[in-house]
DNA sequence: ACGTTTTGCAAGCACTCACTTGCTATGGTC
DNA sequence: GACCATAGCAAGTGAGTGCTTGCAAAACGT
């Protein structure tokens, strides 16, 4: 006697129940914790399935990769500046809300570049752009003049993201990130960061 | 007929070797990548040895994470600021070093974490007393009347140092961290910090 | 009603994993 | 010479790994 239930508790196609779970499993346990046969069971799928659509692991998880990196990207900067403060913290919350998202995700893929280095140019390009994204912002706003400061923006843009990223995907794993809550820290980065450029806030 | 070498190339004593090989493997390919095997042949060792010496894998994962830790530590700061620029400066490449140095083994066990949480307080021991000696000496800093800043110094040490080192963890392996070399990056960093705090760098 | 595509199921393959057992050889100490 | 801690070796256990094969039953468009 077989209880036929595949056609009832279907939510969406088979291929991208399948990312979605590789994607999940592969945050909690890393490639060589990714089985075929855990990520096929908690897709509620046969794990022939998963190979008929895949190929195999590694093109799967290759797949998984890429579909969650292009599904959520980071948040973007307007073209032309007009309130520094009001912009670069909602920008600044919008990049800390990202990582911490994607938290496990980012903090697995990080270690997996060394033995999967084809993960990597796909899983950073978001992150890479957002970084660009924010020198332009503000080598925009030098020109208009509410930045004083004259060094490098790419050091000062360089150093809130990376403080505001590593407070994303460490916060709540390492002891020691949270002597202030997120939001709290994000602003204050964002304002030292303005202190730090001589930036005439207007809002 | 054996060709008996182990007590001709047997550098340090076997329980050294098993620790030091283990990191190195654990740091490359993760938990589930650091099979007893291939730290036993690496260690030039017999696989038995190794369980009876440390029980199970587990044990000596986390007898080796424990080992580097504490063999390893970032640098200290001053008790009391003299030179602020030249001091901090020094600190934080220091930390840059430290982070760099191990950026393979802290990404893993960054990573880790979420799987063996019984390998994060041993693992950042390290990092959250270099972040609480920062908080002191900038707090006397500013005592001294070095710092004109009135805002959370903890917010403005979380910043420099996270983005310290999660340049130095990331350099090399995510593109974008690249645009400027490694001392000149923190240089900057340190820099954009003493101005965010309103310094009186002395020299 | 038809053929095609998609899925499930059972079984198996060759391999690796952590870990154990039983026995032997070596080295230093009394 | 006896003793003992430390090491090696060969073999094996039971469980898991990625992946394949063959076949039957749905699901779907026409």
């Amino acid at each position: 006697m077989v209880y036929a239930l595949p056609y009832i508790c279907r939510p969406m196609d088979t291929k991208h129940a399948l990312l979605q779970v590789a994607v999940e499993i592969f945050a909690d346990s890393g490639w060589r914790g990714t089985t075929t046969r855990r990520v096929a069971e908690a897709a509620g799928v046969n794990e022939v399935t998963l190979f008929r659509h895949f190929g195999s692991k590694e093109m799967l998880l290759q797949a998984a990769i890429q579909w969650v990196a292009a599904r959520d990207l980071p948040p973007r900067l307007p073209e032309t500046p007009e309130h520094l403060g009001t912009e670069l913290l909602g920008w600044g919350l919008g990049i800390h809300m990202h990582a911490t998202r994607h938290a496990k995700v980012i903090r697995t893929a990080l270690a997996e570049f060394e033995e999967h280095p084809e993960l990597a140019p796909v899983a950073c390009e978001g992150s890479a752009s957002a970084g660009e994204d924010a020198v332009r912002y503000l080598t925009r706003a030098r020109e208009l003049g509410l930045i004083a400061y004259e060094g490098s923006l790419e050091a000062a843009t360089m150093m809130l993201m990376q403080a505001i990223f590593m407070d994303g995907i460490t916060r709540g794993v390492v002891s020691g990130c949270d002597l202030l809550p997120a939001d709290e820290a994000v602003r204050a980065f964002v304002d030292l960061t303005l202190r730090a450029l001589d930036a005439r806030v207007v809002a």
